[in-house]
DNA sequence: CTGGCAACCTGGTGGC
DNA sequence: TGCCACCAGGTTGCCA
């Protein structure tokens, strides 16, 4: 579920029920995540949460002595409960709150983490990741430089942590025809005013998918049980032999890397 | 350094 | 109903 609109979602919903509360401790049912959940975690107890911030697709708790690192996975979700609302199946961790709440983290395939850092500067995910795809670091500008000697598919480049971060597989099909760009042009094929484009259309359909809560695929919910959005307005993803909303030809579906890329022949050049 | 791709894990869907 | 292949929102890590 979580790219970067789903995450800011779940930051902007559990946010007001953590912030100047306690966490009281954890509960790890299953510990075994992308990496094991960090013992700091496991041995949390009495902390304030300071704010709830995001780098990128990772979730950031800053407590008094260190930060807590979540990242959703493709899977994972977070939700606010009361603290008896009975654990299922895929609910791996909870923070048990001062306010009689939990923060509850489900998980089905287990690709996400919950990790610990005494510095966000020494965490060793949060190193080497590129600029904010909402920052003005994201420019045009950057976007034709980094790109200058890249013969990798557009498509697959704007998908690298190390360009810009944020824009996974449903938005960077989404952005590339917002753009008017065919997904296979070689990144360093983009003219100046094709990297401007791009670039707008990236900010654009990621703010448009925040304020629609996210994109509802599966099961995504934000953190007070209601659907995103966004999944209404997408114009390419998951549409395969539907008639393009703009000019009615049949949305085709290729592959870049391990990922399905959906687009139209007849709109993106 | 780059690019390609297998792997992590579970569940849902569609074909036979 | 059963079995199986294939698909899924992300990221790392190994290989050539």
């Amino acid at each position: 579920m979580p790219e970067l609109p789903e995450v800011e979602t779940s930051r902007r919903g559990i946010e007001p029920h953590l912030v100047g509360e306690t966490i009281l401790h954890a509960v790890v049912r299953n510990g075994r995540l992308r990496w094991p959940v960090s013992d700091e975690i496991h041995a949390l107890s009495d902390k304030p949460v300071l704010s709830v911030q995001r780098r990128a697709k990772y979730l950031l708790l800053e407590l008094p002595d260190g930060w807590i690192i979540i990242h959703l996975g493709m899977s994972g979700s977070l939700r606010i409960l009361p603290e008896d609302y009975p654990a299922q199946k895929h609910d791996h961790v909870d923070l048990v709150m001062s306010n009689g709440k939990v923060l509850r983290y489900t998980d089905p395939r287990r690709f996400g983490a919950w990790l610990w850092a005494k510095e966000l500067e020494g965490s060793n995910v949060l190193a080497h990741l590129g600029p904010e795809p909402l920052s003005d670091a994201f420019s045009a500008d950057y976007l034709r430089e980094k790109s200058a000697k890249k013969k990798m598919a557009i498509k697959q480049w704007i998908m690298d942590n190390k360009l810009v971060v944020g824009v996974g597989n449903i938005y960077a099909s989404e952005s590339l025809f917002a753009a008017g760009i065919h997904p296979d042009r070689t990144a360093q094929s983009l003219s100046y005013a094709e990297c401007e484009i791009l670039v707008k259309t990236i900010k654009a359909v990621l703010l448009r998918s925040i304020e629609q809560g996210g994109t509802t695929l599966k099961d995504f919910l934000q953190s007070d049980g209601k659907p995103g959005y966004f999944a209404q307005e997408l114009q390419v993803y998951g549409r395969a032999g539907e008639p393009c909303k703009a000019c009615g030809a049949p949305i085709v579906t290729s592959k870049h890397g391990q990922r399905s890329t959906f687009y139209c022949r007849h709109c993106q050049h």
